[in-house]
DNA sequence: CCTGCACATAGAGTGGGCTTATGGGCGTGG
DNA sequence: CCACGCCCATAAGCCCACTCTATGTGCAGG
């Protein structure tokens, strides 16, 4: 205290600051919604003072009135439509982070105990997990996330009902149903000179750049090794597809990286994707289960919401 | 106070408790980043003590450990892995967010100023905002929204540099290119007579069912009227998206929404689309500007943005 | 005109998160 | 081999933000 502040000009820092908290955005479209302060409030469990103050400061904090305001109730403004827009996507994906959180705690007295590769509980399980949820409120999920190896292992000691893995091939024991097809892509900053290629990249080509990674032993890895014909050349290796993903959009280099993980980067073209020419980089998304138990109960409705999904 | 506390079971009240705060998100991605809570609290100018906590905090909330501590750094945990792509999401919506409000708010002395329709305000320019800051850090946009007519007036009146419509005209006066195409798409909940339909919905009979809709003066109801040759019927006239979104999840009713709007609700089959025979829901996205005077300066890269990025 | 619902304001209490100050492991280089 | 760097943890105090209760004002409808 007393010491200037400082603001960290570039740098993503301070998005907490400038962006409402996830009970203040619950709480707009709570507004939206039901179209009164009160209701909104009684909603959430809250009174309507502290959701009279809560919407006026962050009407504040943005610098923009959200809603108008009337004896017989509360209405969008236009910019407040926008916003309430924006915060809906910042509402879906917490919904999809506390639906897997839920999941990863849960652990015991679970009723459907699902093991899955990291590609897949990083980007599908938490949306299967909420159309669960919607179907069947009462069913308690877990989740254990590893390799095929790991996750062939928990079906066949009975520690999981339902399995999914995204490798080349079916760990033995077990059947299976594809499920999706995912391809890997190689990406780079845009000011890469990759960036601008238009005749696509060889095989060789990838081969002996170094790329940044993820760790060894992720699936993701595996695929890319085979289809090398070799090991890739790590220039970092890094523990996350996050890590990963903040690396290439700064600039360090070049990476290989599951189509599911990319959406918003590549459409914003904070990523740009490079074409590659003589590598087959796709591989099977598979349900698995032990060999000749199909699948009930719960799991049979999971499984059943993920092919009806699968592209 | 006193009183027993009251959960709110099925409903979604309550995100704000389970899920950690953007700050604490914030904080987890630095870390992953970083490889060290101290580092990490450096770059988003806080002690170390205060990121220790706050991690720890976070881990007790979500009942998992996030992160292995070492003497050495910090390195996240399989479950952490997870977690923290998931909470990578959470951030990118609230980028967005902050991209579109920080235009919302500018409205003065910014450099670039930008009309655009509700639809493409909504659910593109974000993405556009944090691509064109990653480019030209400098550029202060404004944004408003509003239909065809708004965007063409402010255009002509000089009061916007570029502008962004999705008629199924182009207003006079102003040049145009087509930037993308975009489907609207009959929807209802998992539950609905429809969501079973094979054989596609007939236009007559789309307009003689109660649909729940946007109110009057929206672009997309527009195009819907016209497609059906008449007015449709409303069941509920809704003033967001976000609350018509809302409506037909919880089985009120179907709806025609923009497929912009629907791609998390589609996959993870909260809504499911009907399909529809004999009309036309389909049109084109288009960046406009005064007839003669081509985009120079940050709408000629906001511009080449799009064109770039669009399907 | 009075009742009901809408929102606003005022003042008090509380807790979460921050800071400073300290202490204990592990590595590294003189 | 010791000392200095980095890493993390704990403790104690401060402070602000959010909440609640209690009240006031405006509009609609019987």
């Amino acid at each position: 205290m007393g010491v200037a502040e400082q603001e960290f000009p570039g740098f993503s820092g301070g998005l907490g600051r400038r962006v409402p908290e996830l009970g203040a955005l619950e709480l707009l479209l709570a507004v939206a919604r039901l179209g009164s302060l009160g209701r909104a409030a009684r909603e959430l469990g809250i009174t309507q003072p502290a959701a009279s103050s809560r919407i006026r400061s962050m009407e504040r904090q943005l610098g923009v009135a959200l809603v108008d305001r009337s004896p017989t109730g509360s209405r969008l403004t236009d910019a407040g439509a926008l916003v309430t827009d924006w915060a809906q996507r910042i509402v879906e994906a917490a919904e999809a982070f506390d639906a897997g959180a839920q999941a990863l705690r849960d652990r015991r007295d679970s009723r459907l105990r699902v093991a899955a590769s990291m590609t897949i509980a990083e980007y599908l399980l938490p949306g299967w997990l909420i159309a669960l949820r919607a179907q069947r409120p009462d069913t308690a999920v877990s989740l254990l996330a590893g390799n095929s190896a790991v996750v062939a292992e928990r079906l066949l000691a009975d520690e999981a009902d339902l399995g999914f893995v995204e490798g080349l091939s079916v760990p033995t024991g077990l059947d299976s149903a594809v499920i999706a097809h995912d391809r890997l892509i190689v990406v780079t900053a845009p000011g890469h000179p990759w960036a601008r290629r238009r005749r696509p990249l060889a095989a060789a080509e990838l081969a002996s750049t170094p790329l940044i990674l993820r760790e060894k032993g992720s699936g993701t890895r595996q695929v890319l090794d085979a289809a090398l014909g070799g090991l890739a050349r790590p220039l970092i290796e890094l523990s996350s597809t996050t890590a990963v993903k903040a690396s290439v959009v700064s600039g360090a280099g070049p990476a290989v990286l599951s189509e599911l993980a990319l959406g918003e980067e590549l459409s914003a073209r904070r990523l740009v994707s490079v074409p590659v020419a003589d590598v087959r980089l796709s591989r099977a998304l598979r349900a698995v289960w032990p060999a000749g138990h199909r699948p009930a109960g719960p799991a049979r409705d999971l499984l059943s919401l993920t092919v009806a999904s699968g592209g």
